[in-house]
DNA sequence: CTAGGATCATCAATT
DNA sequence: ATGATCCTAG
């Protein structure tokens, strides 16, 4: 039995207990919220005897899913069959996986990620005519996006918006885009939830056997489900009603993306019989940090009423600072985290929010220059790599897919020769006789007008996949990307794209990565089926973690307030608190009043992610698309109360220093405390070397024979010295002639 | 068909 | 400032 008392506060035992019937948990920021999520899973487990694969727990995110695994998995005793905790769109896709062909797809079904979608609307634009400038792709991939959150198909959303002329072009656009992802047999992201709601509602008893499955589900951050979420969910639990949602209504910061925070302040007329219990004792914070969230959110109009509370010490105040540029203010912050560390601290205590990415230029060079560790955090998954992507398009087609748009992707990369005419022509073909595309480019024979380089091209093609196609049945999957990457050029390809030789090897490093996933997935499952692993990855993405070389830790973080949601650091500082920046100039300009409150909501969020320390700094100007342009204070400063603020009255002194430094001399000293070594460390470094070092002579004469990394071997014809560095002419056997700097190009004498 | 210069658009971002 | 996309000459 778990003594829920001792190791729950009254609320977070309150809400664990209560297993039954629909609850509400209101949970303020650093309440404990999956501390208490983790017990109310392993109390139904272990003191209820619920089984495991009973309960659903629902996450937005693959990160939460796995915390919330690992902790429910800790608390487990050995050998229990762990709950169901995924994603929604992990476990759509799951459920379609069973049933797709209810629905018009086969089994064998693709996802169509965001670089798939924008594919199809380019297909779909010039099927349509539409000029791109009238509307937009992505307004349409917006549209469409939005039309499938809230339940609506082609139909419906024609039915919809019969008449109204605005919408006339975007209907056809929808019903022409879903076409393409259904002859493609693909699905994007939201067409997971949205079938996975029709066919609950087509197919009764389908339904009922997940409601039987599902018989207590857990919602994780609610406030960020959209209608279509919502219409799942309340399916899915219609049945039993053991409905426990968790989330804050103070942290909804994403109606960019559909979320409707209605879902959760209606939560009580939905189940008027709903249990609500709010966490507010604050487990985080200092008060003053508390105190200053508390006043700024509560400049919001429609909110659950709920003030978090702490019994931690007040702290230090909320430091505010100005600085001159957004230089100084990288500056600033860099600084001063240099300070504190001097003092003690760990690099890795410290975090920077901005609201925008292209703030994090300015502390990747202030952090360089200072030679401190850090990380921008940045979202690009491994399975969203151009080269992962590519690899994984030759995989599919190799393995029979007749997925166009993966056909499509490769037909021309590398280049063979193959230009969008020609494809155009194929397509052509292809539809004329019902042909996928890649069964077109097999007869490309019998396809008038193809020629020349195109049709030899195609040939080429088609021979080397249905050749890899043959041999990869007695291969492991990954000796066909090992044969693909040679048969296929692309290795030579990667060489050529790369600019340096780290990027080759980060390039290199990535289809290692998918090498070790095949082989690993082929090893542990009975019958390896690619297209799941694919289409499983595409959702996931969690099997292999961003390509990182560095196992040290200990850096400043870096990242937008968005992704610091759910993230808790000892000291923040949150940069650009500026009316234009934070909040966002849409949102100031916005003639929706909500749109305001959504930024505070975000400035909530960003505020109550510090344990210790916060500092807020705005910049008098910033440098925005290439113009100057001068900014006023957030006014979210003006909500914090004055008594908690550190303004640092005086000291014009300090910030007027860090003011001065001329950009010249900054340079100097950046390149001052650059390694004199720069050229060993490619050409990034080099550049910024090259003010205070001179290459030494090549150690090779002219006529000596010399290998490029890139170009291969060559003969030197010519030596010029340069300003701080030698030109060196080669004429390469492959390429011919080129003239490069000794330093950059790193010939070896043979 | 391709390369590379001209032009354009520019918030946040999971799955 | 920057990266993606369009356009045009060869």
């Amino acid at each position: 039995m778990i003594d829920l008392d001792k190791e729950l506060n009254p609320q977070q035992a309150d809400a664990a207990k209560t297993t039954e019937g629909p609850v509400l948990i209101l949970a303020g920021a650093g309440s404990g919220k999956t501390r208490t999520i983790v017990y109310r899973i392993s109390h139904l487990i272990e003191d209820l005897r619920v089984d495991p694969w009973n309960i659903l727990a629902l996450t937005f995110t693959n990160k939460a899913a796995k915390e919330m695994k690992d902790r429910v998995g800790s608390m487990l005793p050995e050998g229990m069959k762990a709950p169901n905790i995924s994603t929604f769109h992990s476990t759509c896709l799951r459920i379609m996986f069973s049933h797709a062909d209810k629905l018009g797809y086969t089994s064998s079904f693709e996802i169509a990620d965001a670089a798939d979608q924008k594919a199809v609307m380019r297909e779909v634009y010039k099927k349509l005519n539409i000029d791109t400038k009238l509307i937009p792709e992505k307004r349409a991939a917006r549209e469409i996006s939005e039309a499938k959150d809230s339940l609506k198909d082609p139909e419906k959303y024609a039915q919809d918006n019969f008449g109204d002329f605005s919408k006339k072009q975007f209907i056809d656009i929808y019903r022409e885009y879903q076409a393409h992802l259904m002859h493609n047999n693909s699905m994007d992201f939201d067409d997971l939830i949205m079938n996975t709601v029709k066919l609950f509602k087509k197919y009764p008893d389908v339904l009922e056997s997940y409601q039987e499955k599902f018989k207590y589900i857990m919602v994780d951050e609610y406030q960020d489900t959209n209608t279509a979420q919502f219409e799942f969910i309340r399916l899915l639990a219609d049945k039993y009603k053991n409905l426990c949602v968790v989330g804050d209504d103070d942290q909804s910061i994403y109606k960019f993306r559909g979320a409707d925070i209605r879902n959760i302040l209606d939560f009580e007329e939905h189940y008027p019989t709903a249990k609500v219990v709010k966490l507010e004792e604050n487990y985080r914070s200092t008060s003053n940090i508390l105190a200053a969230a508390n006043e700024v959110i509560a400049n919001n109009s429609e909110r659950k009423s709920k003030e978090l509370w702490t019994k931690t010490p007040e702290g230090s105040k909320i430091r505010f600072r100005q600085l001159d540029t957004a230089s100084g203010e990288a500056a600033f912050i860099a600084d001063d985290i240099r300070k504190r560390v001097e003092e003690g601290a760990k690099l890795g205590d410290f975090a920077i929010l901005i609201r925008t990415n292209i703030q994090s230029k300015e502390f990747e060079d202030a952090f360089r220059v200072r030679r401190m560790d850090y990380e921008i955090v940045k979202g690009l998954r491994f399975w969203d790599t151009k080269v992962i992507k590519d690899v994984s398009a030759y995989l599919l087609t190799v393995a029979g897919g007749s997925n166009d748009m993966r056909t499509n992707r490769i037909i021309n990369l590398p280049k063979r020769g193959i230009g969008a005419s020609s494809v155009d022509k194929v397509a052509a073909f292809a539809a004329e006789n019902g042909l996928s595309l890649f069964d077109a480019c097999c007869r490309v024979d019998e396809i008038p007008g193809v020629s020349g380089k195109a049709l030899a091209g195609i040939k080429s093609f088609t021979e080397m996949i249905l050749s890899i196609r043959e041999e990869s049945k007695s291969m492991k999957l990954s000796e066909v990307v090992k044969r693909i990457i040679s048969d296929s050029g692309y290795d030579q390809y990667m060489l050529m794209e790369s600019d340096s030789t780290e990027k080759y090897a980060e390039m290199k490093d990535y289809i290692n990565k998918l090498k070790e996933a095949l082989d690993s997935y082929e090893e542990e499952t009975d019958e390896p089926d690619l297209i799941d692993f694919m289409r499983q990855n595409g959702v996931e993405g969690s099997t292999i973690d961003k390509v990182t070389d560095d196992s040290n830790t200990d850096r400043v973080m870096v990242m937008t307030m968005h992704n610091a949601k759910g993230l808790e650091f000892p000291n923040v500082y949150v940069s650009g608190m500026e009316q234009g920046i934070f909040p966002g100039f849409g949102s100031i300009m916005s003639d929706d009043p909500m749109a305001i409150e959504e930024e505070r909501r975000l400035c909530y969020v960003a505020l109550t992610r510090a344990e210790k320390t916060l500092t807020l700094t705005s910049s008098r100007q910033r440098m925005i698309n290439g113009e100057r342009r001068f900014y006023a204070i957030s006014q979210f400063m003006k909500e914090i109360p004055d008594e908690l603020l550190d303004m640092n009255v005086q000291p014009k002194k300090a910030e007027k220093k860090e003011r001065v430094i001329p950009e010249a001399r900054k340079i100097a000293r950046a390149a001052f405390e650059e390694k004199p070594v720069a050229f060993s460390a490619g050409f990034k470094n080099a550049k910024a070397g090259a003010f205070s070092t001179s290459a030494p002579k090549p150690d090779y004469e002219v006529g000596d024979r010399v290998r490029h990394f890139k170009m291969g071997e060559g003969t030197v014809k010519s030596i010029v010295p340069g300003g701080r560095d030698y030109e060196v002419t080669v004429e390469f056997d492959s390429v011919g002639i080129k003239k490069m700097f000794a330093g950059f190009a790193k010939l070896k004498k043979i």
